[in-house]
DNA sequence: TTAGGGTTGAGATTTGGTCTCAATCTTATT
DNA sequence: AATAAGATTGAGACCAAATCTCAACCCTAA
């Protein structure tokens, strides 16, 4: 009798376009990253670099802050996920992989982010760039106010 | 014989302008807010507060570096300067008051800062934060990449 | 002149993040 | 399967920017 184990590793789509990104720069795919990257989408929209650090510590997943630190900056490198600045100085991540590029309005009572796309913006950006002679690698736009909950209260 | 002296003191108008916040706001005028508003006020574009630290200690005044960042952020509420983020997550400051508003273009190359404004992008947003029920306060759009002379190099 | 309370300075502390380097793991090659 | 080269990791030291603490001091109104 033979039996045959065929053993598929299930890996979410993210994850695998993350390992490409790792092979096609000649780095080496780690259980560290493959875990890191894991509970990255597993992150439905914003959380920050040490939120996920706690996510991973409580799940028993003994992983340094400087690992989880280093992945992201991978992570973001390979333009899988996003990193933003608040005003506060600190950062806060989300997905890109899949997602259309985005704006972002916060909330400055409550923290909330809602995203938005505006394509004319992006034209009159470009614009700018050019008549600057600059060279545009990106943009950062945000809005600052009272979401509307907030302004009930 | 008698002789009248005047003492008016000479005060920059932003400094005044400063002046008055402060005592709109119940605080109280000091000397050293006062030294600090009038280094500010010489700066030409843009500085940190530590450069602000280092000038004022080269000119021989013993200001605190708490007393800087704290007069600062008065100067920032008072809406006299404006703080703006680099990608870096450090802060540089920068005159508003008598400035139109504007944003950046920053160089990743050189660190190189060119201001611009344009009134269609400020009327899109307004539109897009009445569309989201947003109450707008503020923006801060800032277009990263490599300016026209560290293209050349 | 005085009282009340805002402001300051020096240095400790916090925060978010990076660095170090020996031990360990990955991968390509035998 | 064994090996060697080199990438990655963990623990904690370290760093810079900024904030906090609190006693001493200064500003202002009365």
């Amino acid at each position: 009798m033979v039996s045959i184990l065929l053993m598929v590793k299930i890996m979410k789509n993210e994850v695998r376009k993350f390992q490409e990104f790792v092979r096609r720069n000649k780095l080496l795919w780690s259980n560290e990253r493959e875990i890191i990257a894991e509970q990255v989408f597993e992150n439905h929209f914003h959380f920050t670099a040490d939120e996920l650090f706690i996510q991973l510590d409580q799940k028993g997943k003994n992983i340094s802050r400087a690992t989880v630190y280093r992945t992201l900056d991978l992570l973001e490198r390979g333009k899988l996920v996003g990193k933003i600045q608040l005003q506060s100085g600190k950062h806060i991540y989300e997905h890109i992989f899949g997602h259309q590029h985005h704006d972002h309005l916060i909330c400055q009572e409550c923290g909330k982010i809602i995203e938005f796309h505006n394509d004319k913006m992006e034209k009159i950006q470009k614009k700018i760039s050019r008549k600057e002679n600059f060279e545009m690698q990106g943009h950062c736009l945000k809005i600052y106010g009272i979401c509307s909950k907030c302004q009930k209260k």
